[in-house]
This record gives structure tokens, sequence and C-alpha cells, in this order.
RNA sequence: GGAGAGCUGACCGAGUGGCCGAAGGUGCCUGAUUCGAAAUCAGGUGUAGUGAAAGCUACCAAGGGUUCGAAUCCCUUGCUCUCCGCCA
């Protein structure tokens, strides 16, 4: 009786190993930039030693082989000796073999935090202020009257519910009601038609997945205190789409002439907000379930190619926000900032007049980010080059629009003395030519 | 949830203990033939680890067991399909 192990065998693995080893100062510096807690001679002492336990189980069982083919053909008389022989050995691997799948554990789990190597335009630092701006776009409204932040305002409108749900849902939960629900249903397809018009394809994808989707997507092991899990039936709920979103090429070898595969997806995204007790608590700024669009793409292992939809990705978010009216700007995430997989990132802060004690502030409201080959080769996705080799795709994702969070630019920034909202007209016909709304006459 | 059938290489499909990393076919590549193509003929054609190389090792859904030796026998799990039940 055995019980199915809860993880899954890593098909391939981060970074090639031979290039780690090749290439050891380097990852050093990416470890220490990006503030990776991994000791990459621990890393390398553990291959060291893998690589000399597999060259003995491999002569012993090239040994076990030979005897194997030599016992049909051998006499009677050597037949007895060759089967002793063959125990031995037998006796032999059985000794080795748990101290391998040991070490090779090991081994696998180190390797799953090794980080990309950031590009060369990643800004080095430690935190969000070593993060560069490098635009800002619209300019922020100035207010002749005393602007009201999105929880005035939207519980002015009605729009959502606030204590309800934290009763029979725990905290961070809430309920959109009304215009509310209305606006979230308006703003992810105003999201959904500018992607699709830009010749991405439409996913609806499940939102419960099993580990090595999370592995291979680069979430777990280490961001796996912050996911749900469904612990009856070995799922998590994925914090974004993302997840379902690459791994639905998982073990794919892709035609070349496929790529670049874009697609935009839409889910609701479920965090636990492990590390972020007590902050952003008001509001619906940090929530644990909200709906995001977003944009993933699959393209050719090729920095130029990449590089070119890591800006096609960033335009499409910009091209939302203007179809909204919401003023943001464009910083590049600094080393301390990017993830483990990702190369390159681009936030995308909205103008937020609330925020910042009603002085008002940029907060993140996109990111965009381009992994390499980190997610490909976690989740074993490959491409036939034309030449008939195997490589291994890039792989990168933005953001399109996520709600609620988005309703908070979008209602503070379009807010009148009166409490109304005068809605950005791209807005208007998504929801039914309403243009402005009314604060609920109570 | 109950009962049954199945899972072999890019695909189809053979294979009930050693001669099987795996017949045969299809597809694909190269060459011959052709003005060119089709047809035909010949050869080639999985992935990964390790090694300078020759080679060696692993992989027939996954994990475990039996055996000197497992694609082949046994157990567990997953997935697919069919029927029944339940159901938006």
């Amino acid at each position: 009786m055995q019980i199915a192990p809860f993880s899954f065998k890593v098909p391939a693995v981060m970074l090639d190993i031979a290039f780690l080893r090749q290439n050891a100062d380097a990852v050093r510096a990416a470890i220490k930039n990006k503030r990776v807690d991994l000791d990459l001679d621990a890393l390398l002492s553990v291959d060291k030693e893998r690589r000399e336990a597999l060259l003995e189980i491999e002569k012993k069982r090239a040994r076990k082989n030979e005897i194997a083919q030599l016992i049909p053909k051998a006499t009677k008389e050597e037949r007895p000796t060759l089967i002793e022989e063959g125990k031995a050995v037998k006796v032999a691997l059985e000794q080795l073999e748990p101290t391998m799948a040991e070490t090779q554990k090991r081994f696998e789990d180190l390797m799953l935090r090794v980080p990309s190597l950031p590009r060369p335009e990643v800004p080095i630092g430690a935190g969000e202020e070593d993060n560069v701006e490098i635009r800002k776009v619209g300019t922020p409204p100035a207010f002749d009257f005393k602007a009201k932040d999105h929880v005035e305002l939207m519980t002015l409108h009605g729009m959502v519910n606030w204590d309800g749900p934290r009763k029979y849902a725990g905290g961070r939960s809430y309920a959109l009601m009304g215009t509310g629900a209305l606006l979230e249903l308006a703003v992810t397809r105003l999201a959904v038609d500018t992607l699709v018009e830009r010749g991405l394809t439409m996913v609806i994808p499940p939102v419960m997945v099993k580990e090595r989707a999370m592995t291979g997507t680069g979430f777990f092991p280490l961001g796996r205190e912050e996911a749900y899990a469904i612990t009856a039936d070995e799922l998590f709920l994925v914090g974004t789409s993302e997840v379902p979103l690459v791994s639905l090429h998982c073990d794919d070898t892709l035609d070349a002439a496929s790529l670049p595969i874009r697609y935009a997806g839409i889910s609701n995204c479920f965090r636990r907000e492990a590390g972020a007790y007590g902050k952003d608590t008001k509001g619906l700024y940090r929530v644990h379930q909200f709906t995001k669009v977003e944009q993933v793409v699959f393209c050719m292992p090729d920095e130029e190619v990449a590089e070119k939809e890591h800006y096609q990705l960033l335009g499409n978010a910009e091209a939302i926000l203007a179809k909204l009216e919401i003023p943001y700007r464009v910083a590049i995430a600094c080393t301390g900032e990017i993830g483990l997989g990702q190369t390159r990132k681009h936030e995308v802060e909205s103008w937020m007049p609330g925020r910042n004690d009603g002085k008002g502030a940029y907060n993140e409201t996109h990111s965009c980010s381009t992994l390499g080959d980190f997610q490909s080769r976690r989740s074993n996705i490959r491409v036939r080059l034309p030449d008939g080799t195997l490589a291994y795709p890039y792989t990168l994702n933005n953001t399109a629009i996520a709600s609620p969070r988005i309703l908070i630019p979008l209602l503070e920034n379009h807010q009148n003395a009166d409490g109304s909202i005068t809605l950005p007209k791209a807005l208007v016909p998504y929801m039914n030519g309403v243009t402005v709304l009314k604060p609920k006459v109570v």
C-alpha cells in the first residue's frame, strides 16, 4: 500500500546544471542580487556527490545487465556462479539506490531554488525604492473639492457589501454589489476585447490545479504559503491564470512555426496574502479573491524576440489604462524586487488619489515579466527548432486588468464634487450607455 | 459513487520472463530513379543522464514488489473510454 506522492518528479530543472557549473559566478551574482536564500556551493557539491554515486550505480547496473545476458547462454556448470554474482550485484544495488534517491531529491530541491539571471538592463537594488521610473503617462487630477477614497465612494454608491462577507468568509472578504459588480464585468470585458482585437486567444482555464503546475510555473516551492490548498483532492487554487495558461502546454513539444502563442486568460485569483498581515486591510487594494485578465506569451528562445513581445504586452496594458483614462507610471523593477524566474519586470502603477492619506500615490496595478526558459524548463515545454533540435521556449506575462484593484483608480480619478462618477468614454458601452454613476440616494 | 475495458516511440500497432529501446506500417529526412513530381527502391529517423570519445545507464502511464534477469508476472496510484447512478 502506497500513498500517492504529493509532489511531482521534476522532469527538467531550472538553469541547466551544466550551465551552473560553468557560470557559477554569474549565478552567484543573481542569487545575491535577487536576494535568494540559496547556497550555490552546497548545490554544486550535492551535484558532484550525485554524479559520483550515479557513476558507481551505473557500473553496477552494467554488470547486472551483462550477467543477465550471459546466463541464458551459459553452460549448466557456469550458471550457478553467475546467478550468485547476479544476486550479489543486486544486493549491492539495493544498498546504493536509496542513498542515490536521497541525494537526487536534495539536488532537485536545491535546483528548484536557483533563480534565472536578470537581464543587463535590470537595475541592481534591494527594494521598491531602487526601482527605476521610466515614464509617467497622464496627469493626476487636481480636485477643487475634498476628494473621496474608493471606500467612501463605493459605500456611497452601494457598490460593496463590506461587513456581511467578513462574517461568513473571513477577513479581506467583500461582495461587489450593483454597479460595483457591473463595473467589474465592464472593465474585464473591455480588457478582453482589447486583447482579442490585438490578436490574443481568449482562454478560460481551470483555477484548481495540481502541484506540478504550481512548481512548473515557479510559484512553488518558495511561494507555497501564498496558495490555498484543497487537501482532499491534492489541488491548489491559482493566484493567477498565468499558472494554468503556461501549464496548458506542459510536456508539449511545440512546433517553431506555432510561436509566438499569445493567450489572454480570465480567472478568479486566490491569494492567502500570508506575508501581508495588517497591510492594506482597508478597502479593496489587497484581497484574497479577485478577478484578473492576464496575458501569457510563449515565444522563440531569443532575447530579441522576447524583448519585442515584452514591450508588446506592456503596450497592451497601457492601452487599456488609456481607455480607462487612468494616469499611470511605468517603472523597471530592480533585482531585489523581481521574482525567482523573472529576467526582467516592469511595473505599471496607476494613480490612486485616495492613497497616502489622501495625498495620492502611484500603486501597482500591472506587472509585466519575461521569464526566459525558467517556466518552460520546469514545465517541460519544448520547441522543435527548424534544424531539428529541441529548445526551451521563452515565456512572458503581464496583467491586462485586475479587479477590484483597478476600480480604485477608476473611481477615485473620475469622481466629481457631488460623489458622482463620470465614466471614461470607452467604458460607457460596457455599462449599457450609462455615462455618469450617481450616488445611491438613501 | 458503482461495474468493466484500456494506457507501448510523431501516429497506428505487435509484443505473456532473457535474442526487446522494442517487429511491422504510416509519417518525416537523405540518396537513387525522373526534365520535375508521383510511384518505386535503398538508407536513416525517440528523449535524457554520464563521459574527451568509444561506450555505458535510464525511460514501453507513474510508483513499488517478485526475479540472476521485467514492456511482459503481482500490488498501488493516475489518466482515458464504456455502462449505471447523481447532477448545473
